[in-house]
DNA sequence: ACAAAAGTGTTTTCTATACACCCATGG
DNA sequence: CCATGGGTGTATAGAAAACACTTTTGT
C-alpha cells in the first residue's frame, strides 16, 4: 500500500525493558509502579514512548535510567508487542528488550524512588499492567533458552565469583539438579574461566578459589556461536 | 517519560517481509520493485505501513498479498529497526517479518505484476533500498541458524519430494557438504518422515522413493523445541 | 555398456552421563 | 570434632563421524 499524508496513521510507539538481575539462588526482574493512568499504581515493566530522535536502544536506556537508576551490563531486543487492544490508550506497539545486569549493579541507586522501582523475584510476581505478564513470559523463556547455547553467565555474576554461583545460577535457571563435576568438566573445557589465586570463605566449608570470565575467550565464543548443551 | 499530548510523536511504523523459497538447490527471496519515492524503481522486501486498526502479521499478509500475490506457509516475526536516518522520509520504524513457502507457491500469481515482484537467489542480488540488506542479511542468519536446531524443511519442500531434495536444502543452507547416510540416519531417528510407495525419477539414475512430513510428529517435535544437531 | 543418481552398514572416536569420597574451614 | 560447603576422577553408554560399494534407471 502507498502511503500518501491523509493515512498518516496514529500508531505510537513504546519500548519496554525486562531486566533480570541474579543473586544467590533467585532471580529477579526490575519492575516500576505506574504513575498515572493506565494501570496508574499498577507493577510495570520499565520503558515509555520513543522520542522521535532518539534510536530504539537510546530510548530504552533512557527509560531505564529515568525510571530506575539502573545501570544495565548487556542488552538485546527480545519481540515487538503489537496487537490491538494491548493498551487502552489506542494502538500502542511495544518493542520489548531483555536485560540483564551485574549484582553490584542491583542495589537501586538514591536517585531511585525506592518506592517506585524494585525487584521482584520471578516466582512472587505481582498482577502487572498492559500485556506485561507475556512480554515477562517471553523473556524468560529467552533467558532460559539464552542459557543453553550461549556461555551466559558474565553478564549476570560479579567480576569475581566462586565456581559455585555459576553453578548455582544454572541449576536455579534451568531448574533442576546439575552434576557439579560433568558442569565443572564442559565449562573448563570452553576455556572462558580463569582461576584467580584470590579464595573467599562465606560462612563454614572449605573456602573456593574465586574465577573471572575470560573476555576475550568469552566474547569470540559468543560471536562463533558457540553451541553449549548443558 | 510521561507522555502528554504535544509529545506526541510522528514515528511511523511499517512491516517488511523477508521470504525464502527453495528450489532445485537454490534459496530465493521475494523482492519488489518500488513504485514510488524514495528509491522509485529500486529492488526492496514486501511491506508498507501498518494500518491502525490491524495487527502487525496482518499488516505483513496484507501487504504480501497486495504486492506479490504469495501465499505463506510460515510466519514468524524477525527482528525490529528503527534506527535513525534508516529511512529519508523521516522517522520510520519497521518491524521486519521471516517466511517460508512452499515450491508450488512459488509461482507469483497471475494477479502479481510481474514486472514488480520476482524471485532473486540470495547468491546473485540486486542493490537494495533503505537498510534492507541489512535486513535481509540478518534473516538469512536466522535461516542458517533455524536448520541447525528445529527440523525445517516442511515449510520448504513440496508435500511430496525425494529425500535428496532435503538432502540438498541442508548442504545449500549450510553452505557445506554432508554425509548421506549420516544425514539420512538421523533424520530417520526422529521418524518424522513417512515414506511413500510412489517413486520419481528425474533424468537418468535410480528413481527415488517420495517421502512426506508426517505433520503431527513434525509439531510435536517442533513444540519440544527439539535440538537437532547437523 | 556406461553414466548418473539412489540406496545402504559397520567401525571408530568422541562426548555425555553416572557415580562417591576427601578437603579445608568455622563453630 | 563435627557440620558445612568445596573440590576432584574414572568407567560406561550413546551419539557422531568417517568411510565405499551396489542398485536401478535413461541414454
Amino acid at each position: 500500500m502507498h502511503f500518501t499524508h491523509s493515512m498518516r496513521n496514529k500508531i505510537q510507539l513504546t519500548v519496554d525493558a525486562v531486566v533480570f538481575g541474579y543473586e544467590s539462588g533467585n532471580i529477579s526482574v526490575l519492575l516500576v509502579k505506574r504513575k498515572y493512568e493506565p494501570y496508574k499504581n499498577a507493577w510495570a515493566l520499565p520503558g515509555g514512548f520513543v522520542l522521535e530522535k532518539e534510536n530504539l536502544e537510546e530510548a530504552v536506556q533512557r527509560e531505564l535510567s529515568e525510571e530506575t537508576g539502573v545501570k544495565i551490563n548487556y542488552l538485546e531486543q527480545l519481540y515487538t508487542f503489537g496487537d490491538l487492544g494491548r493498551d487502552p490508550r489506542g494502538r500502542v506497539v511495544s518493542v520489548s528488550y531483555f536485560g540483564l545486569v551485574k549484582p553490584n549493579a542491583f542495589e537501586l541507586t538514591a536517585s531511585t524512588d525506592a518506592t517506585r522501582a524494585k525487584w521482584f523475584s520471578i516466582k512472587k510476581l505481582p498482577r502487572l499492567a498492559f500485556d506485561h505478564k507475556k512480554i515477562l513470559k517471553i523473556a524468560i523463556e529467552r533467558l532460559q533458552g539464552k542459557i543453553t547455547y550461549e556461555p551466559i553467565g558474565f553478564e549476570l555474576l560479579d567480576k569475581k565469583f566462586p565456581f559455585s554461583d555459576l553453578e548455582k545460577l544454572y541449576t536455579t535457571l534451568l531448574d533442576r539438579e546439575i552434576d557439579r563435576r560433568n558442569f565443572k568438566k564442559k565449562i573448563t573445557s570452553l576455556k572462558v574461566l580463569d582461576e584467580l589465586e584470590e579464595k573467599v570463605s562465606i560462612g563454614r566449608g572449605r573456602p573456593a578459589s574465586l574465577f573471572s570470565f575470560n573476555e576475550k575467550r568469552y566474547f569470540q565464543l559468543k560471536k562463533e556461536g558457540i553451541i553449549f548443551e548443558i
